[in-house]
DNA sequence: GAAAATTTGATGTACGTAAATCAAAAAATA
DNA sequence: TATTTTTTGATTTACGTACATCAAATTTTC
């Protein structure tokens, strides 16, 4: 059996309020028999009962998740993933709040990571700018003891918690190795289309994508960086001029979002499927172009499984336990059109969606 | 506010020992007024709080895992995820026990079966194998109300509440997409390598890797399957044959176990790295074999996600509850050398491993 | 319509923890 | 030593559910 506070009690010859003192560190208990308390936790093994502390507490987790606004189709996808997890609060005795602000804004950032600080929630999510305000509103939230995990775009140089998201070297790199092979023996030049390079996990994709490249095909020459902006009319736009300006292209590595502009791109050259494209995140879009072609492999974060790992890390530092490392790592899914899931699994939003 | 029995007894304008009687399926309840409680629970929408429930009866979860014997790490990495989810049993309130029978064996596994369903238990996982005696048992077990779930291996036509486990020829597929891509322009046959065409896993791999073959790369002959059953000797034997008799080979796809037996024998080839290698499970010697360039791909299924995953989805059945589609599909994880994970997190033997 | 059988209600205890109150004991201070 | 302050103990209620007991009410049976 499994030990209780009544155990505690009777190992360090105590009272079953001062066990409770000690463990809730309430005040009023003299340094001496605090230790002899502590010293029986740990020879017992006593580990809270998690579940009846909840419930003697009606405990509930109140978080907060900021992300983007925008018509990111991935980000609302994030979103919709989010509001599933709302709809399982009874459940998980979750409150989940979410904030949305303008991408690309670390002031608006730090103002909501402030706001969310003034609410005292049990844990904050948050997709991240890499800059040094938002770093220091970041650890505002935790000198202020509140959990901190970082959504899909981490926080390098910050206290954050922890970072649900994948490693993007080695998905840049994991799209540079593929590339290389295949395209096999065909030459010609390679395109990188990136949304910004003030995004960190567009610089690390793109870092690990060059690596590969100068490393272990450098046949294949790497054209400028393409920056779209994520936006799918400037994509369309600049992938058609750079088809004009190097007819050659063999391969076009595609590290951010806005992949509706570079289909269409690539539908209008028409001979598209000689060009070997590589993609991130599995939408409508480039799901139907992997179907049909367009599109040769996708390199995916699983949005569901990314909020329900940065759930269950808040939960688990509110509690002050511990997670299950392996559970919380997010792969970096490759689909090729032969293992795409089914619909309902692929970082979608439930309603129509405009952009990629 | 979550609505309680107490709501329930007041809906209905019954006494909470009658809204008891009905949720517990107790004898005593008129038909009328059975059917006035559930009325009331359906209007106000009550779920029972599990974890209040399960302290009130101070419930364990009895699972009793059931995994084929012999030296496959693959196997041996599952049964350490067994462990390790034992070593978290405090926490999760389950009793797991594990018992292994001989691989290929239905005999044994009925009787397995059998006996697990003497001690009924709340739940079963099995590794299964594909007979009409085994569904049988499988049945039985589900005739007594004992919930049952497929672990790796699925089984076909029996009652099983669920399979946790890949799409295998979804995975047999991506095998042929990527070996017909990184073959490129290459010429040459291709061999497959697999345990034992009497195991379904293994039909259904190499089912979809003809199937996208035949389809999308025709220029490659494919070579009789060569049935190396799992025995590293036998299948390093067996390749080095192959070997010899084509010695134009120009890629392999292994989709069984014995990995280390195929190692040797690339190794022993020396001009190996010219052969593209695409082999199944992420254990110490693909890792190696990928890092050095000897293997070219590794699909992968994640032990640690279908222990966690059965033992979640035999909670919820055991307890009547939804489970979250999404996060119980197991993923085929497709590994280069770029994207490996660290080596907790492989299918790995906490000990020193024989075969693979 | 009375007796027997069934159904329903009222009540209490339990699970493991949290949290509060008040009295008793111990320690610190004068 | 007397007084004040701090520490500790004893006890109770609560969280939401399970489960048992016994009495009261209702229905069924003869």
């Amino acid at each position: 059996m499994r030990p209780t506070v009544h155990d505690i009690a009777a190992a360090a010859g105590v009272s079953l309020a001062t066990v409770d003192r000690v463990l809730n560190q309430r005040a009023g208990v003299r340094t001496v028999t605090r230790e002899k308390v502590e010293q029986a936790i740990e020879r017992i093994g006593y580990v809270r009962d998690v579940a009846a502390a909840n419930l003697a507490k009606s405990r509930v987790y109140p978080f907060v998740f900021i992300l983007p606004s925008g018509d990111n189709s991935f980000m609302r996808g994030l979103e919709a993933q989010v509001r599933a997890a709302i709809s399982r609060s009874t459940f998980e005795r979750t409150v989940i709040s979410i904030v949305t602000v303008p991408a690309f804004n670390p002031e608006a950032l730090v103002a909501a990571l402030d706001e969310a600080r003034a609410v005292s929630p049990a844990g904050v999510a948050v997709v991240a700018i890499d800059s040094p305000e938002v770093i220091a509103a970041v650890d505002r939230l935790r000198a202020g003891r509140i959990p901190v995990v970082t959504l899909v775009s981490d926080l390098a140089g910050s206290k954050r918690d922890h970072f649900a998201g994948v490693d993007n070297i080695a998905a840049g790199r994991t799209a540079g190795s593929l590339m290389g092979r295949f395209l096999g023996g065909r030459s010609g030049p390679v395109a990188v289309l990136a949304g910004s390079m003030l995004v960190r996990d567009h610089r690390e994709r793109l870092d690990g994508f060059h690596a590969v490249m100068k490393e272990s095909f450098p046949g294949h020459a790497l054209l400028p960086v393409i920056e779209g902006q994520d936006d799918p009319a400037l994509v369309e736009r600049l992938v058609t001029e750079a088809f004009a300006a190097s007819p050659e292209i063999a391969g076009i590595y595609s590290l951010g979002a806005g992949n509706r502009g570079l289909i269409a791109a690539l539908q209008r050259k028409g001979d598209g499927s000689t060009i070997c494209v590589i993609a991130h995140e599995l939408t409508r879009h480039t799901r139907a172009a992997l179907n049909v072609g367009l599109i040769d492999a996708v390199l995916n974060q699983d949005a569901g499984h990314e909020v329900r790992s940065a759930i269950r890390v808040l939960k688990a530092k509110a509690d002050g336990l511990a997670v299950i490392g392996a559970q919380e790592r997010i792969r970096i899914d490759i689909f090729l059109k032969d293992n795409l899931p089914f619909d309902q699994d692929s970082n979608q939003e439930p309603e129509q969606g405009r952009a990629d």
